[in-house]
DNA sequence: AAACATACAGACAAGTCTGTCTATTTTTTT
DNA sequence: AAAAAAATAGACAGACTTGTCTGTATGTTT
């Protein structure tokens, strides 16, 4: 078995991604973590100091993913196609949880600066992946915002329908 | 002062707004609405009953709002165009706290599907309005999605810079 | 005047939450 | 093998949650 440390990032990446952070407990992540109520709060001091951790570490696995995905493509352009392809993939995968940094962006308030700045910086990320891919910034933008829409409206309809149409948007984009 | 229930849903829907569904509680939505507990069970079964009930306000005033807005356009495409400057409007209205029905879609689980679909159904009828809008039903389809991740990505940075972007690229587009 | 609806206050149940603490055991390092 | 570090269980505090309940007061209708 893995160290404490890691299985309670591990099993708090589950239960946030499947209920929600207000929704999920210290109590059930190190009761299914296996891991006592001191030893957490050994490695994390405070729920969303484990917040940040679970962010960073979704970052850092959601960006590997995508750039594993995309990098099947040959040129730049099919790069941005299949980039939503892998938004499909993972809904499946993931029961149409949608994003989890917009999921908890609508749950914390204003006093959440470290979490806020968390997601904003991911968010960033993923537009510098797109303005990498074509050059032009403008476009990027644009693909940028169908991108993010179709994993909300695909959350929401609980259908990948409407990644296959940002897709054909896209396409006809560049 | 107003009937109980009404103040009960003036309350909600402005604290469920400000600080989300899950951290907002019932006590303090009858302590500040002045009603007693009793008197909320009386009009409302229960808090999931509150928010349906709060959605389909919030539909209606909001809706109400967007066709007035954009009302004062003369032809079909400045309508579509000025429906990025209610966003912008709104936004500095309501603090950038984002469309009520995708920050409770995040909230939700599986099980509280009545909500879910009122969600839905808001987000049918935004598109209904940019269809009855613009008759190509593809470009409709590329405007309402340009419009969600308006909304979404205005909260995020607090800022209503990629609205300017988003309605930059919209009017490219018609 | 009697009956009814509606509102009130607020105690209460049964459970949740985060975070702290003590005391014991296991694991690792010297 | 001894010392130090890390993990354990679980009690506890204090505040919160939704929802139920009793009893009282007010106002309207018959």
């Amino acid at each position: 078995m893995s160290a404490p440390r890691e299985r309670i990032l591990e099993q708090a990446s589950v239960l946030f991604h499947q209920q929600g952070y207000n929704s999920t407990g210290i109590n059930q992540i190190i009761s299914e973590a296996n891991v006592a109520k001191a030893s957490f709060y050994q490695h994390f001091k405070s729920k969303d100091d484990l917040c940040v951790a679970f962010l960073n570490k979704r970052h850092d696995y959601w960006f590997s993913k995508l750039i594993d995905f995309t990098s099947k493509s040959k040129n730049q352009k099919e790069k941005v196609i299949s980039a939503f392809d892998f938004i499909m993939q993972m809904n499946e995968r993931e029961n149409f949880r949608g994003c989890s940094f917009l999921n908890i962006l609508s749950e914390i308030s204003k006093e959440q600066e470290s979490i806020l700045k968390v997601i904003q910086s991911h968010k960033n990320d993923l537009r510098i992946f797109f303005n990498q891919l074509v050059k032009d910034e403008l476009l990027a933008t644009h693909i940028y915002l169908l991108f993010e829409s179709a994993i909300i409206e695909s959350q929401l309809f609980k259908s990948n329908e409407i990644v296959h149409q940002s897709k054909a948007i896209t396409t006809s984009l560049i």
